[in-house]
DNA sequence: ATTGAATTGATAATAATATATCGAATAATG
DNA sequence: CATTATTCGATATATTATTATCAATTCAAT
């Protein structure tokens, strides 16, 4: 029992956002400044009714027979995910996914903004990657504090990540996007976003199986 | 209107799979023999009601005063989500994020064997990255139907992502696991899984925005 | 101006997912 | 062997998410 906490998160939106804002700005680059629910809907594969509840939730009204303006649109959905002002982020690992994520361009688009690495290994040291400079761990403490940052990026091998997370904790850090396997524990305050990307294979799996009964169950009828 | 496809998806069960399977298999390796949903619930960060309904769903049944026997749960998710035995599959991009899940080792415990790469860059055909061969995308057309590979890792440029699709498709592909932000257009029957890193990323903002009302509310009152 | 076609958005209905309750089953204990 | 504490799992409920319906709005064309 215990706490029962209201969750208003509408998870399933703004999980959908980011690919909204995407294709908006794909239609903005093209001149083009209003778009209907219908034709977002038809691109992302889902129902236009589900495309205005989303919308709705950033807080943007559309215009009938029209659609909605493109530029509001974006500004509604940048203002509402926080992505309007840029992020500073750390990232911790410098490993094969840490540099993955160092040369992703779309994350300096998504209000996030890498300005140093941390790695334990000397071949990573003093070296930069996409203009980013990799410290050793041991000076992520002084330049949390010094730098205000508040964001941080887990890339590191499962058994390192508690400890890393506790340095991080210790020194004023509120969220953490956890690309390791770990359910790490942090005080209550501190946001961890895990990313699971086996979870993607799991479901992809099961629907390739599927795909292949329905299609033995076609073949038979 | 129109098609009326019932979602007996179970979706977020079959998300949350590969998680208890990471779990089950720390504690086997640990000699640790059975597990209650409580503990498990407990690691997760969720209820144990919703992890005995997660497990009812790959068909197991757990023992009273006791819980799951962990070689059976295994088997058990493992079977369900086709991960009991190694499908091979193709990674097309040779680049940042390609590289990363070329090295990335817990793919191959969940059933994906990543037998071939292919890339257009010259800098990187004919190049191993962990034991996979780098070939060029000319090359894929024989080999997917040499080798019937089903299913294929998308990691190209965004560009690029909608023509090696039809490639894909036009020799035979099943499922593509898709990590460009691009709604790839397939015909009925071929399935694709598209990963977007930027929704864990939304998520995140959100929830420390939120986080940081929340505080200030609890300091004024 | 009037009509017609297209699209939004309020409301309602349905579906999917998560949580609660509690009897039944089971192994450990005395 | 009876008792007790624990955990499962069937059933019921609550919450969240999606889809449907349709009146109201707006622009464009006549
Ligand atoms: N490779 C992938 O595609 C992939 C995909 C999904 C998740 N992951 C997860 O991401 C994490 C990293 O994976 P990887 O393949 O990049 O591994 P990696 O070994 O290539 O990289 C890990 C890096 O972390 C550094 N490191 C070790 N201890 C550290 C510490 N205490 N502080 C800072 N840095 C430290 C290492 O020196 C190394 O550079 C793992 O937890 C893995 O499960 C990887
Ligand atoms: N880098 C990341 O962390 C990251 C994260 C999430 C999603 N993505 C997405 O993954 C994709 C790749 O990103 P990246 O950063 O690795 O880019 P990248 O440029 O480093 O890699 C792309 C690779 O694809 C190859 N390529 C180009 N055309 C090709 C073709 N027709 N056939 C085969 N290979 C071809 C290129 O030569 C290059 O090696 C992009 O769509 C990106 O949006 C990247």
């Amino acid at each position: 029992m215990g706490d029962k906490i209201l969750k208003i998160d509408k998870l399933p939106t703004v999980r959908r956002l980011p690919a909204y804002l995407r294709l908006l700005k794909v239609f903005s680059s093209q001149g083009i400044d209003t778009v209907s629910s219908g034709q977002l809907a038809e691109l992302m594969g889902i129902e236009s009714i589900l495309v205005r509840k989303d919308l709705e939730l950033t807080g943007i009204s559309g215009t009938p027979r029209i659609g909605f303006r493109i530029s509001d649109l974006i500004r509604s959905i940048e203002s509402f995910l926080g992505w309007a002002t840029s992020t500073d982020a750390f990232l911790f690992g410098v490993g094969q996914l840490g540099t993955a994520l160092l040369g992703y361009r779309e994350l300096g688009q998504s209000g996030l903004k890498i300005i140093a690495a941390f790695d334990t290994d000397s071949d990573k040291l003093n070296r930069t990657f996409n203009g980013v400079r990799v410290f050793h761990v041991d000076k992520a403490p002084e330049l949390l504090s010094r730098l205000n940052v508040q964001l941080a990026i887990l890339t590191v091998p499962p058994e390192h990540a508690q400890q890393v997370t506790d340095l991080l904790v210790m020194n004023g850090i509120q969220g953490i996007w956890n690309y390791t396997p770990v359910s790490l524990e942090v005080p209550e305050g501190v946001t961890v976003q895990k990313e699971d990307l086996l979870s993607g294979l799991a479901v992809l799996s099961v629907r390739m199986s599927r795909a292949v009964v329905s299609q033995r169950c076609e073949e038979g009828s």
